[in-house]
DNA sequence: GTAACTTCTTGATACAAATCAAACGATGAC
DNA sequence: GTCATCGTTTGATTTGTATCAAGAAGTTAC
């Protein structure tokens, strides 16, 4: 996925993959404490991240899908501090961050390419604070469905329908709210004919509408 | 600070900086859209960052202190994507992110070290995460004091005495929540006796009970 | 010193989302 | 097929925080 990748990086790209690993449907590829030896990228399947305090209370952190590289966490303790669940089976290339570390110095556009992740994830992280600090369950919502559908999109999926990976309590847990508000959200949409939804399937009818619900003052 | 570093890498740490720069109370170091070239290392001050929506909201992502490394958000994109404010006068030094590459190709101990400093920086997003998205009013400001007393700490000041370098509102931003409410938590921290509080100087009489507020479950 | 302004505190009220509760729909075991 | 389970939807009520409002405390200008 890298550009400015030729043939000839592409080869040494592959170097840093020492194996793969299939993760079946909620098994975890690592979790909480577990020493950190590797960078994960995801080939097929669906991921969440999460933490959770010691009373029992869970953040899901992220949502994860092909292409994406997980276990960023885990570099600066060398242990995890989250846990990252297969939603669907999946299949990831593993990644000895050791190997990661010595190519990326040999090899300037990787080294450039995984700061780059590692500064994405950032600004990702930034704009769920922005979520979670200053916006309501429906533009919460809205942020989340548009934000599936154009990463589905990029990778070739439809921009206007798509299967959830993750139930209303998931969903809930990574905007911060309970799985009932999800779920009223989900239906209120229904009801302005913006979305049609049955169960995990949705398809987005009016998607400026919902870019409307998300940043009321942009969009014409 | 980075461990493991003896006189010799720290004179090559020294090459990375280019530059110091004076950042009044009130400027910005940086702004969203601006072309990124550097990061920046925090000498002396205190910064806050923020995102803001074309509406007009902002969301505090952070609170920065001598030692904290800001601008990491500038590499995916090559344009900032948040503003950093300097909340006192402050000085910072500018180390161009060429520099940096470079350098961390010649030295793996400065390449791990700015693998950590994202990855921290992550880690903290996540936990910053699980304030906004799980805990309550007080549960965070709890968390907010903690960590900010526990930073300063680090640096040498007093772990239960501190001068808050921003406003009500800020904190508010940063926590998720409205000024009179950070007020009120504030206050009744002061009447259980828990802290004592005079505008933006706060003196913290039982940590114990800090933390039973942050976490019921774990302390005693 | 006073005046103007900002920041903070406190009170009264409103409201969005949480909680509690029940029913409904899908899925899987047998 | 029936039964059990899990995830989802919907309704009624509660609650934590936002909002609105006013005053107090601190700061700056003059």
């Amino acid at each position: 996925m890298p550009v400015g990748f030729n043939t000839d990086d592409m080869k040494k790209l592959d170097e840093v993959v020492a194996t793969r690993r299939r993760i079946k449907q909620g098994e975890m590829l690592f979790s909480n404490g577990d020493v950190f030896t590797s960078l994960y990228a995801i080939r097929t399947g669906f991921f969440k991240t999460c933490v959770s305090t010691e009373d029992g209370r869970e953040q899901v952190t992220g949502f994860q899908m092909a292409g994406e590289i997980i276990g960023l966490d885990g570099i600066v303790t060398d242990h995890h501090s989250c846990n990252a669940v297969a939603l669907e089976d999946a299949e990831v290339c593993v990644m000895p961050f050791a190997n990661v570390e010595d190519l990326s110095r040999e090899f300037p556009l990787l080294q450039r390419h995984v700061h780059k992740i590692m500064s994405r994830e950032i600004v990702r992280e930034n704009s769920v604070m922005m979520l979670l600090g200053n916006m309501r369950a429906e533009e919460r919502l809205a942020a989340f469905l548009l934000n599936l559908t154009q990463r589905l999109h990029a990778r070739g999926f439809s921009q206007t329908e798509l299967t959830l990976r993750m139930s209303r309590e998931e969903i809930g847990s990574y905007l911060g709210m309970k799985l009932e508000t999800v779920s009223r959200a989900f239906s209120k949409f229904s009801d302005e004919g913006i979305i049609e939804v049955k169960q995990r399937y949705v398809r987005i009818l009016n998607t400026d509408a919902l870019k409307k619900i998300f940043n009321p003052e942009t969009c014409s």
